[in-house]
DNA sequence: CAATAAAATGAATTTAGATTCACTTTATAG
DNA sequence: CTATAAAGTGAATCTAAATTCATTTTATTG
């Protein structure tokens, strides 16, 4: 016997890992899933195209990855809007978990616009196209959750939650992608007005009372 | 002076154009754009591959053709119903409008579901997302002049008609991929509640009052 | 240091289709 | 029938990336 992974080794496997998912994440940020190719990753993470390979079975479990990296985080962002630690948080109504979750969904694509586009609409190979449903789902579970509470409480009127939540889904993905790609810088202003707009919209479709 | 192209010839040609267009497009229809490949149009059409760069440019031609030629008919059919032809029609307000054009939108996806969702959703090659764009960008148009008519009349409340057309659009899209991908078979009883779902949910969200 | 194993390398290979093009066939007109 | 032009053919070629793998480097232990 004479060689056994130490702690030591772990670590730098661990740290090489998180090499390459930053670096491929970072790619799909700034550029985009076209632009994430096995060679573009290896020159960022400054390693040889072999070594992802060492890391990942191949280049769709690597999309897949990102995909989860990227959407995991804005699915908790918007959870954590529409159900917050009831702690620390006052107690809101519904309607106002809701606009915060709207809004929050929409800052954070107006702000991170190539991701959002990414996540929400960009072709990728088609063995991701599952991860875009699951992802789109989870928002649509987390608008679900806060309708049905919303129909209990009386604040919304009585409606099938699972159709609305996946509408309001919908309906936010298609603004939001629609004005992203339509102008390359959106002012302040307009993004505010256009939010307002997704906002009372969805108030309007769960049939907000307050 | 020894050839003309004449009558007879361009007949032909427009004859095999249309042989190619057909094949094209019955492919995306069974298959969607992922199966719509150069040899796959050429064996169905019985022609050879070269023939069909004599009909389009490039392999982006032909599906900008296919995506035109399906999305196009689609869109037609729902405008017809949201504005129909005023001699024959009795004159129906803009909410049962809405509704018609709607339930017309949601159950032609539901009987053509691989075009629906070929059209609204399958990844396919870069050039021709701008396609998709405007295949949805025209839809919103016809519910953007319903809605602003609407309005008018005050018949819904007074909104950003576009932006709420776009969300319309979105929130039906986002429904119909959805539970087209879900159930294999969706029975026509399933299918009548999830439409009566979505006409409600945009009924609300318009703030339609009658 | 020697033995072992894992990690890293990157040039060479593979792959799945699109695309080309020299050649053949079909149509037209004198 | 001849000349001309367009349409059709399909095997051969191209292409852009993913993927492989023989070789090299790095770590670990006795």
């Amino acid at each position: 016997m004479a060689y056994r992974p130490t702690e030591k080794t772990e670590a730098k496997k661990r740290a090489q890992l998180k090499k390459l998912s930053d670096a491929a994440f970072a790619i799909v940020c700034e550029q985009g899933f076209s632009q994430l190719t096995i060679a573009s990753v290896a020159e960022r993470a400054e390693v040889a195209t072999g070594t992802i390979y060492k890391y990942f079975q191949d280049k769709s479990e690597l999309c897949t990855h990102v995909f989860r990296r990227g959407s995991g985080r804005e699915v908790e962002v918007v959870r954590q809007t529409a159900f917050p630690d009831p702690d620390v948080s006052t107690q809101e109504s519904c309607k106002e978990r809701l606009c915060r979750a709207i809004q929050s969904f929409s800052e954070r694509a107006i702000a991170g616009r190539t991701l959002a586009y990414a996540l929400l609409a960009e072709p990728i190979d088609t063995q991701v196209e599952n991860e875009r449903l699951l992802y789109r789902r989870a928002y649509a579970e987390v608008f679900e959750g806060l309708i049905q509470e919303g129909i209990s409480k009386k604040e919304f009127i009585d409606q099938d939650a699972r159709v609305a939540a996946t509408a309001i889904v919908g309906a936010l993905s298609e603004t939001l992608v629609n004005s992203l790609e339509q102008s390359k810088e959106l002012n302040t202003e307009t993004a505010q007005e256009l939010v307002q707009s997704i906002v009372q919209f969805s108030l309007r479709a769960v049939g907000s009372k307050a």
